[in-house]
RNA sequence: GCGCUCGUAGCUCAAUUGGAUAGAGCAACGGAUUUCUAAUCCGUAGGUUACAGGUUCAAGUCCUGUCGGGCGUGCCA
């Protein structure tokens, strides 16, 4: 790829100069400003204390060592001591052609064998029998997303949704279903009874003093000692609630390898804990026993008082199957940022085991704060659903599909194509955000398509399709024209540059997990080819050779707009 | 109390982990369509990056303090 092409070039220019030049390889990056080039190296200024001179004499030793010629035009120094670089065409044709002729990784160079890792990505996670609103989108969207670039970027991943099938909350379904089931909405819509129900006993349990409290807990410890009643109450109200999550899954076009939720670790815990005592890494603490950790007071339980486990000792136990069975390098997990001491707590245990290699990382995310600025609250009724979210973006989708009768879609194309732009438009406003911040929910923001949306690139996408069938191009003969790539005017020229800067953007994304930075690069891209379209005419282009060189432009712009949406879980559409 | 975290344009958010004049979208205002899709493009306006110090060639970013928000803090997950 064009950056680590010239990062290689620095290194050797470097090599003789300094100990180590790898290390100053990411100073080499993009340009903010055209006007300073196309790439700039930041390594004078750092370099200049440890040479003992001038900045912009380091600056010139090393362009006086520096063979690139054949790639970018004479350096310049500038400023304190930047060395610009503005690239040559023919080296952007030549790589442009390469990329063009990458079918599936469109000129992305893949990992080396040796750093092909093994990941195991848990996300989603749902807790069964609680009704699901936007908060619960956060993880499942990045998670999907990261599992989808780790995969392209040529690693191993194996996804595992560890559903809540197993805590408390079915202690509050099992007693509310005992004593505030309405049996006829029941029959009628289970789930919307059940998670009615849940949110009757939820709101007892909170008054002070009351005795629902130690019922739901004492239902709890029923269902996890095995009790007949309970077990057969479980596994009838498991399955509505799958189909519910299901079809939101369904709806996202999200599928995971595994589902092992905490019911399937139950039986093992007890294990886990026994093990925790007699090495000495776990104590009893006030009849409960927990892990202590250097220098903190508070302690992970494992085991209460009463005998019941905690999650923490679910998660112990989960790792243990995971290292058994999938042996990952890796584990990511994608959770809100409020379980951030119990993950700290969880790995430092897990360490204290003598497991060390293997990464475990919290991938976190913020809280999804309602439009007064707190979080949402399952509690309060007034939470946005997120069935009712997700069919509120496909009706407006539609209708703006439905009114542009220049489409020509059957009534079932239409319904697709809203579909996807609708979702698109939810995942899209998630991913685009930092992860790590909070943010306001709102209904018009998660559902515009105006801007910075996934709409945009799609449309993007489809303008490309449509110039295609108007001038009934035949794509594969398209991309065996050997004609050569003019990148005359101003726009040609930006655009190529984008189009050579898909793999640093998923490298980008890749470092700490950040899928913001592909959403930003795609933007990006789309919005070079917009300005392309208004200002380069393809079909009516002055010659053959340029529309052919435009309409490769064209063809690879669209092939990595809808990579990286479906890197991103966002799918494309031909007409919109 | 202690710990973590955040504070950037009217609003919602970016900023390649310390790089040049802090960028987008939305909202506002002005312009562009007989020419491949106007869900688009171009332009204008909008900033003491909460505040005060410090570190250095360079600070929104690192350190210290203050103010303000959020979260967490042994028997929920």
């Amino acid at each position: 790829m064009i950056l680590d092409i010239l990062k290689d070039r620095f290194i050797l220019a470097l090599t003789g100069l300094i100990d180590n030049p790898e290390s100053y390889s990411d100073l080499i990056r993009p340009s903010q400003d055209a006007k300073f080039g196309d790439f700039q190296a930041n390594l004078a200024m750092p370099l200049a204390k440890k040479l003992s001179k001038q900045p912009r004499e380091v600056a010139a030793e090393i362009v006086a060592r520096l063979k690139i010629d054949d790639l970018c035009q004479p350096p310049e120094i500038a400023g304190p001591g930047f060395i610009n670089l503005r690239l040559r065409n023919e080296f952007l044709v030549d790589l442009l052609r390469k990329a063009i002729d990458d079918e599936n990784r469109l000129g992305v160079t893949v990992i080396e064998p040796s750093k092909r890792k093994t990941y195991l990505v848990d996300y989603s996670g749902p807790n069964v029998a609680k009704p699901m609103h936007v908060g619960h989108v956060r993880s499942t969207v990045i998670g999907n997303a990261i599992t989808r670039m780790l995969q392209f970027w040529g690693h191993h991943v194996i996804t595992d949704n560890h559903l809540g099938d197993w805590g408390t909350q079915f202690g509050m379904i099992i007693y509310g279903y005992r004593n505030f089931l309405d049996r006829e909405s029941y029959q009628k819509n289970p789930v919307e009874e059940l998670s009615r129900v849940y949110r009757v006993v939820r709101q007892k349990t909170d008054e002070p003093d009351n005795e629902i409290a130690a019922a739901v807990l004492a239902e709890t410890a029923k269902l996890h000692a095995g009790n007949a009643d309970n077990l057969k109450l479980w596994n009838e109200v498991l399955p509505y609630s799958m189909d519910e999550i299901n079809r939101i899954y369904q709806r996202f076009h999200i599928s995971f390898d595994y589902t092992l939720g905490e019911s399937f670790y139950h039986n093992m815990l007890g294990n886990i804990v026994d093990d925790l005592l007699k090495r000495g890494i776990a104590r009893e603490t006030d009849g409960a026993v927990g892990v202590f950790f250097d220098g903190e007071e508070v302690p992970m339980l494992i085991r209460k008082k009463d005998g019941a486990f905690l999650y923490g000792t679910t998660d112990l136990a989960t790792i243990c199957y995971r290292m058994e069975t999938f042996k990952p390098d890796a584990i990511l997990y994608v959770v809100d940022f409020r379980q951030s001491l119990h993950f700290e707590h969880l790995f430092k245990t897990v360490r204290l085991m003598g497991i060390e290699n293997i990464e475990l990382t919290h991938i976190k995310f913020g809280t999804v704060l309602s439009e007064d600025g707190k979080p949402f609250k399952t509690r309060s009724g007034d939470t946005v659903g997120l069935n009712g979210l997700l069919n509120e973006a496909e009706k407006r989708a539609l209708e703006i599909v439905q009114s542009n009768d220049k489409l020509g879609l059957s009534q079932s194309e239409q319904l697709e194509t809203a579909r996807r732009i609708g979702i698109g438009a939810i995942v899209y406003a998630d991913l685009s955000q930092n992860r790590e911040s909070d943010y306001v929910f709102s209904y018009d923001k998660m559902l515009a398509m105006n801007g910075n949306t996934a709409t945009y690139m799609q449309y993007a996408f489809a303008r490309v399709r449509s110039i295609f069938v108007k001038g009934n191009i035949d794509i594969k003969e398209l991309r065996t024209k050997t004609e050569k790539l003019m990148l005359t005017e101003p726009a040609e020229r930006a655009l190529a540059l984008e189009l050579l800067r898909f793999g640093e953007a998923i490298e980008l994304a890749l470092r700490d997990y950040r899928p913001n930075f592909l959403t930003a690069y795609l933007f990006e891209l789309a919005n070079r080819y917009s300005v392309f379209f208004e200002q380069c005419p393809v079909l009516k282009a002055a010659n053959d050779d340029l529309k052919i060189s435009r309409l490769l432009l064209c063809d690879l712009t669209a092939r990595i707009l809808q990579k990286g949406l479906e890197l991103l879980g966002i799918e494309t559409v031909e007409k919109m």
